[in-house]
Formats: structure tokens, C-alpha cells, sequence
DNA sequence: GGATGTGAATGCATTCACAGCA
DNA sequence: TGCTGTGAATGCATTCACATCC
């Protein structure tokens, strides 16, 4: 079976089952049941074994999963097992929240190199990092072969950046801007929107007993 | 037919719909058709329709849909045509973007008040927001019936944090810490982790020609 | 006994394809 | 003609239930 068969959900609870793995750890748990990881994270057990049997056999009958060496094998399929360098665009607010994060070197990405389109802010350092003009950036995701980045621009400078990152040999953009950017097949977006989450529990929250307006009888 | 049978994916679409919409209207788009709002977003033209099928009869056939009156459908039905206070716990660097970030009110969210349970902290002001302690929360929330909340606190303080939260009220919580918290069933929880998105984006990149290690014949 | 891994069955979500309307 | 709305068909993902192994 390929990577590529297996469902897209699945491949997004592993990153969950390894955070709940790695918060077992802390609290010195070495063997876990698809039960417990599941009731922890609120799914069945079942789900459990069927999403991680699509990877291999990583389970003990009888005894559970052993804690330590399901974590490193999810971080080997989830690609984190390495570090992967990882360009920012855009040292706005949120930007510099980001590269005040230092919880990203610890999940296997680290923070390689920071570009900002405002002269102004060209130059500023922060930490080891220093803020360099975008005409750089072919340059240096070249050098450093970056192919991961971060984007934290403006809405209507998305596009354009994106653009740019793709030229520049990024494969994978995670995207803060509140639009879609169109990029070629072989590039991965994942688009995080505040808005779009609050308005989900907003959603949720207009929920309690409403009923779709409809003709009657549906 | 009512809320609670609608897919989630499709309410998820939903907001991407109106964002979307919310493009062309910018772009002085006054009409749209299925097709044309699908391929903006990467969806087909039948998903696009039968989404917005769920919640009524929103298009004119031979014509499509009618951009400012499918962006106020919409808004209606995620409850962002009114505004809501939302109140923010930790002032952190993420926390304090988040209070720089101007563009919630725009879409329906108006960030009330702030609480961080630094006594150092208490009493800043930013714009029109003063941080204030942790014991004030339960009575700020009350006060101006505040029902959603953002936690951008450490992860050992998520659960505590959540728990006063659901105490003092708040029936929907965007949770930025990288931990599950457990909540009553009728609060809503929506998890923003940039780790997790990051190893999608990991694992996607790890992907091309990959195959899954197996016993051979499958 | 206690747990996994996995075909088979079920249940959801998406897509097809077309009647019906402007 | 152009496009929506929607049953029916298809395709995915989840759950069941049990053989299997420690």
C-alpha cells in the first residue's frame, strides 16, 4: 500500500497521536492501549489501530503500544525524525510571534531565515535571526536548500509571495494570509485563518436547537 | 432538514465559500456560478451546490448566485451577521499579536478583553485593551455574556485554563496550545497547532515515490 | 485475559447526471 | 442556453467483530 492510498484523515491524526504520545512520555507512561490513546484524543479505538496498521505494525498483543517506539515511528513517517529548515516571509506581528516561538526546534523544524518587503525592517535582528530583504530569498533557500516556508503577509501580498516561494524551490507553504493562493500540483499549501476557525464555533455556537429554513415536509 | 445532519466538511467549505465571495466582491464581481466558486477554491461545481443546498435556495438558475446576497446568507448562517465578544486568555507573543491584529471586528469578532496570569503583565494597556488578572475572567465574562474565548497560554496551563473558562461560561474555545483539553460535550473546542500543520506539510513533502515498508505482496 | 490487526459491513460524503427553471 | 437543485450512484472512511498472538 502507498503513502498516497491511505486516507487524508488518518495521516492528520498522527500528528495528534504524537502529541498525546510525547505528553505520555512526560508522564512517564511506557505502554498504551488504542483505547487509552483513543479516549484521550476522542476517538474510538478502533480508529486507532486502523490508522496506525495503514503505516505498519507498530502494536504488542496483549501488552498495547510501547511509548517510545511508536513516537520515534510516527516521527519517521511524519518526516520530523530530521530537521527541516524552514523560511518565514513577513515579520509583521504575527511574524515576530513566530520567531519568538521556540517550541518549533523541539518538533523538528528550525527556523533558518527571515525576509520582510518594508526596508524598514530590513537588518533588525531578533535573537540569531536577522530580517533580510525579499531579494534574497531565491538566494538563500537555494544555499540552504529550504524547501519548507512560512507566510505572514498581508492578504493582498499572498499571491505574489507565494509566487516567489515556489520559484525559489519551496515545496510546502504554510499560509496565514486569509486567501487561497494558487500554486502548481507538486507544492503543498496549508492555510491557517483565524477567522475561518472562529467562525466555525460561531457556527456550533448558533447551533442549539436551530433548524434549517425549509420548505415543510423535508 | 436540520443544522446537526449537515456534514461538518461542508460548514467547514462554508467559510472558504465566503471568503472567497467576500474576493470577488472586492473585485467588483456581482455574480458567480457554481463553477467559478469552486475553481477559486479547488472544489468541483457539484460540492459547491450541494453545500450550499443544505442551508436553502440561494442561487438563480441560468444566472448562478448573487455575490452580496450570498455573502450575507452566509454570514447569517455562521452567526458572524452580528458581532461577537470574544475574550482572550495569555498575553504571551502570540496572544499579544493576536491583540495587534485589527482584522477580527471586520468579520464579525470584537477581542472584549484580556487576562494573563502575570502579575507583571496585569494592568498593560494596548489600544483599548487593558490585560487584567485571571480572577477578574469569571466576572468580565458574565457581565458582558462573553461565549468565546482564545487561549494562547503554555500547554500545562491549557486544562486549568479551560476549565475556568467553561466555568465562567464560555461555551467555544480556540485553543492555540499544543494539548488536547477535555471540555463538557456542549462546549465546542477548535485546536490551531503549527506543529501539526507543519508535519502535514512534512509528511507530504516525504511522499513523492515513497512507499509504506510492508510484507511484500500488497 | 488483554490486546492488536484486519476483512466485512456500515455509514458518510462526494460526484454524477438530469429535470426544471430563467 | 446556462445554470441551479437534487435523487441516485459511487467512492471513502469508520466501525464492527473476530481470528490471532503475548
Amino acid at each position: 500500500m502507498k503513502f498516497e492510498d491511505i486516507p487524508t484523515p488518518a495521516v492528520y491524526r498522527l500528528s495528534f497521536y504524537l502529541r498525546q504520545l510525547e505528553a505520555f512520555q512526560k508522564g512517564d507512561k511506557h505502554t498504551i492501549s488504542s483505547k487509552q490513546l483513543g479516549d484521550a484524543l476522542g476517538y474510538t479505538d478502533a480508529q486507532v489501530r486502523k490508522d496506525l496498521a495503514y503505516f505498519g505494525q507498530f502494536g504488542h498483543p496483549g501488552i498495547g503500544y510501547r511509548v517510545e517506539e511508536l513516537i520515534s515511528q510516527l516521527r519517521k513517517i511524519l518526516g520530523t525524525d530530521k530537521v527541516w529548515n524552514v523560511l518565514l516571509v513577513g515579520a509583521g506581528n504575527l511574524g515576530r510571534a513566530l520567531m519568538a516561538y521556540h517550541g518549533f526546534l523541539r518538533k523538528g523544524f528550525r527556523l533558518a531565515a527571515v525576509f520582510d518587503a518594508d526596508p524598514s525592517k530590513v537588518g533588525q535582528e531578533f535573537g540569531e535571526l536577522k530580517i533580510e530583504s525579499m531579494d534574497r530569498l531565491a538566494a538563500v533557500a537555494g544555499e540552504e536548500k529550504i524547501k519548507l516556508a512560512i507566510m505572514s503577509v498581508p492578504a493582498d501580498a499572498a499571491q505574489a509571495v507565494a509566487d516567489k516561494l515556489v520559484a525559489a524551490g519551496i515545496r510546502g507553504i504554510m499560509n496565514f494570509a486569509p486567501v487561497s493562493v494558487s500554486v502548481p500540483a507538486d507544492v503543498s499549501v496549508q492555510g491557517v485563518d483565524l477567522a475561518v476557525q472562529l467562525e466555525q464555533l460561531s457556527f456550533k455556537m448558533s447551533l442549539a436547537g436551530a433548524e434549517v429554513q425549509m420548505e415543510s415536509g423535508k
